[in-house]
DNA sequence: CAGCCGTGGCA
DNA sequence: TTGCCAAGGCT
């Protein structure tokens, strides 16, 4: 599309009738029923849960948390009334722990402003601290029903393959929105269970290194069809070892573990380089990430 | 909008 | 072993 060449790759995307005759009973056959998630009765609130999890953390890994997490926690006023060091310490080492922060932000705030209800609006689930526009759309989907697009890598992976493109972009743009939605049928019920099937297509089948065109049950609408996959990483990728990021890691692992307070010295211990690691711990005490007690001891923070 | 924010599974 | 890649969001 637009004004430019079109690739000689492009291709006209199916048809939503002919999309859901392929994908939906491959979905109803092969999809994941072990996400704990995915069990009848789960509330919104716990569907949220799970999406924030998921946000960059294999499902995975965040299965055996969502666990214990909603056994402990299992509505919003439970999640925003505990200590946050306890909030921190549940999340472990899932990664990006700010995730933690802001659902006990987004707890509190179902809670006391939509009196713990979980909002069923897209627009208004994107209001909420760490729920952006796929966590949004997916609550909105995935537990209300809703009719609108889902789009995570996988679906822009799916979305760009039917299309002829060996991968997506590096961002979810306004295209990328509107042709996932171009493929959603008019029935809402009908559109949500696309949407679903869509990810667990990109999770299952067409995965980003070793899409398995064999067995998908969409190959015949797909333009990639058959075809390899570039070699090499599909976008920059950012560095870990060595990197404040790692600092950061280091310092709130020893928090998590630490039984109470904890003195400079031990946290001096876990980094060589003075500069990084003062730069580390400033960022994690303005972030709210870790606190200080009246001695100038550090831990999680209380509240 | 490009860069930043953790951690681990897996080929 | 090393590095890609994860149900992204925020600035």
């Amino acid at each position: 599309m637009g004004g430019m060449l079109a690739a000689d790759t492009d291709q006209a995307l199916p048809s939503p009738a002919d999309l859901s005759g392929r994908l939906l009973p491959w979905f109803d056959a092969h999809h994941r029923t072990e996400l704990p998630w995915r069990r009848p009765g789960t509330t919104a609130w716990g569907v949220l849960v799970s999406e924030v999890m998921s946000q960059q953390t294999q499902v995975a890994r965040a299965a055996p948390v969502w666990e214990a997490w909603m056994a402990r926690w299992p509505t919003p006023a439970d999640l925003a009334a505990a200590p946050t060091a306890d909030v921190l310490r549940e999340w472990g080492r899932m990664g990006y722990p700010r995730r933690a922060l802001r659902l006990q932000e987004c707890a509190r705030i179902v809670a006391t402003e939509h009196g713990g209800v979980v909002p069923a609006d897209p627009a208004e689930l994107e209001k909420l601290p760490g729920i952006g526009v796929y966590t949004a759309a997916a609550v909105a989907v995935f537990h209300y029903g809703r009719r609108h697009a889902v789009v995570d890598t996988n679906v822009r992976r799916v979305v760009a393959r039917l299309g002829g493109q060996s991968d997506a972009g590096t961002a979810t743009t306004k295209a990328d929105l509107a042709a996932a939605e171009s493929l959603l049928p008019e029935d809402a019920p009908t559109a949500a269970r696309v949407s679903v099937a869509l990810m667990e297509l990109g999770a299952l089948v067409c995965k980003a290194r070793a899409p398995e065109c064999g067995t998908c049950p969409v190959s015949g609408l797909c333009g990639f069809s058959g075809q390899e996959v570039p070699a090499g990483p599909s976008r920059k990728r950012q560095k870990y070892k060595g990197t404040n990021r790692h600092v950061r890691g280091e310092v709130m692992a020893l928090l998590r573990d630490a039984e109470g307070p904890v003195e400079r010295a031990r946290i001096d211990a876990v980094w060589p380089d003075r500069r990084m690691l003062d730069e580390a711990v400033a960022q994690l005490i303005t972030e709210g990430l870790i606190g200080t007690d009246e001695a100038g001891r550090f831990e999680l923070p209380s509240r």
